[in-house]
DNA sequence: ATAGTATATTCGAATATACGGATATTACCG
DNA sequence: CGGTAATATCCGTATATTCGAATATACTAT
């Protein structure tokens, strides 16, 4: 297991307070489909309310979380404003959960089932 | 940005929801720390509770939560019972986190002063 | 059994988060 | 300007999370 980069662990407790508000982020079965979906390119309030069906204050208001975070970044383009990953690698800390959470179904009997295309 | 293993991404709404129901498992201080103290190896509750200079319950709640998501292991030996750690990538992407958070300070101007040896 | 140690759970109060309709704000364009 | 579309915020309510002292449970050893 390397730490990344150059880096320390988090020792102190307000680093760990601050860590644990970006991965507060993930914590979220909306912003992890807002996330998902900036993993393929830059989209703005409206795309993100019909691709996921949800009510655009709903939306919004999780936006805002990550925006908070500088977990995206936006770019007024015309009249739309344009969301953005700020950094990719936070696609790669879910892909990493979301491994670890299928492995622990799998181990638990319930199968490897996780994918089905209905979204 | 490469998917781990040979599975799809959470597509269904019940897949986010236990994808981002393992990540809450991230999105506290205390777990984060216990996480990254497991990371040393298996430890029984008290060792946290000296480690972390924390109160028995608090410990012991944690430690519930990444028990009921199958983060952590369990085995009674003599009268301690030593938890360990069931996926080491979970420290994976915490480190990921920890970077990605790291970046932003950095980006913020808060420099990379991101050690400190205090605890 | 009894005592002693390790771990888990209960409980009430404080705080935080989520929801989404309604409403405000902002910016673009004629 | 005025209208319109896009986005953000307000608000009350519902739900979840956190805390830690107190208490309960589980096991070991005598």
């Amino acid at each position: 297991m390397q730490v990344q980069g150059n880096m320390k662990r988090p020792n102190t407790q307000e680093l760990r307070e601050m860590h644990a508000t970006l991965c507060q982020a993930l914590a979220d079965p909306t912003r992890i489909a807002l996330l998902y979906e900036l993993g393929n390119g830059p989209k703005h309030v409206n795309e993100f309310v019909n691709a996921l069906n949800l009510p655009q204050a709903t939306v919004s208001r999780h936006l805002k979380m990550l925006r908070e975070r500088s977990l995206v970044n936006t770019r007024r383009e015309g009249s739309y404003i344009y969301y953005s990953l700020a950094d990719e690698r936070v696609l790669g800390a879910l892909d990493i959960m979301f491994s670890v959470k299928n492995d622990i179904l799998v181990r638990q009997g319930n199968l490897a089932k996780t994918s089905s295309q209905t979204d």
